[in-house]
DNA sequence: CCCAGTTTGATATACTATTACATCGGCTCA
DNA sequence: TGAGCCGATGTAATAGTATATCAAACTGGG
């Protein structure tokens, strides 16, 4: 492959600098995918890891800029699509649909949808979990015919930490 | 101003060839906006009218391209974005984050954010309503101490005559 | 009539995402 | 061992989405 811009080793390195928090994540991820036959590693990983660094939603491009940074020279655009693209199908990742953006997501292990809170001052998302409201929507759906099969739901508002510091 | 791209007669006469559902949904959004102290006219009126006669979720640059084909010249991205952006501020319109897309609210009168189901064969949206759903997110959201201000709901599935015809 | 303010238009550019092609490394199997 | 295939990664080019900034034209009050 056209001269790898990192090294297994290099990648552990980084991810080895992370917080403890990140480091939890990034290890639970890759569990999971070894669980389901895979692995995680090179670039998804390298996303994975930046991107569970920052507890907010993360552009491709500004991923892009820390992965070049890493990698101590230009990266193209497909390289980090393409890593988003395995991450979000092995669900460790979810699209930020309101913001063009990514979030890692908090529980791997699930098949269902994300319900995302975004807060609009600190930027950071929390994850909520709640199956009533897939019920509620099922059915309102159904009632009109409409037969569901993936939902985007993102709530923007102020995170307890925020409305505590105004 | 840099002269007018489209007269307010030619935008009536484009308006008149629009079929009777279109038309029926023009003429409540002039009448809302009326209400409001404001009025529907220029740009923002051509792309809501553009908007409403397609039954589906339209990418700015579509709605580009069909002002410069009406006006006979080339039209700039700004132009379409401002009558969005107002659109949208009138709650006119709906933006489809899912698609980066934009749709003409059922609803114009309503304060709630929509529901949206899209169906993914033949594109078309319809909005849902239903009071519970928001009072189940707010609860949810309120339980981990954020304060929701406004809600992104995409449901993405087929709809009922593409079901029947499958 | 002239000026200030508002609205609309043009230019240029930033940001987001994908298509199509090239290259490398490892694997199988004679 | 090495020829040939396969999958993963990398590159080039471009398509698609959105905005910041400046410029020009109508509007209404004086």
């Amino acid at each position: 492959m056209a001269a790898r811009l990192l090294s297994d080793d290099k990648i552990e390195t980084i991810i080895g600098r992370l917080g403890p928090t990140a480091q939890w994540a990034v290890a639970r991820a890759r569990a999971h995918c070894t669980q389901g036959g895979g692995a995680l590693a090179g670039m998804p990983l390298l996303v994975f890891a930046l991107l569970t660094e920052q507890q907010k939603p993360v552009g491709a491009y500004d991923l892009l800029d820390a992965v070049a940074r890493l990698a101590g020279r230009p990266i193209r655009p497909p390289t980090v699509y393409r890593a988003i693209d395995q991450l979000l199908a092995l669900k460790l990742v979810a699209r930020l649909a309101s913001r063009n953006a990514f979030v890692t997501c908090a529980h791997p292990g699930h098949s269902h949808d994300c319900v995302l809170l975004v807060c609009d001052r600190c930027g950071r998302t929390a994850e909520l979990e709640d199956g009533r409201l897939d019920r509620l929507i099922l059915e309102d759906a159904r009632k009109s015919g409409f037969e569901p099969r993936h939902r985007t739901l993102e709530v923007e508002g102020t995170c307890k930490s925020c409305r505590g510091a105004a």
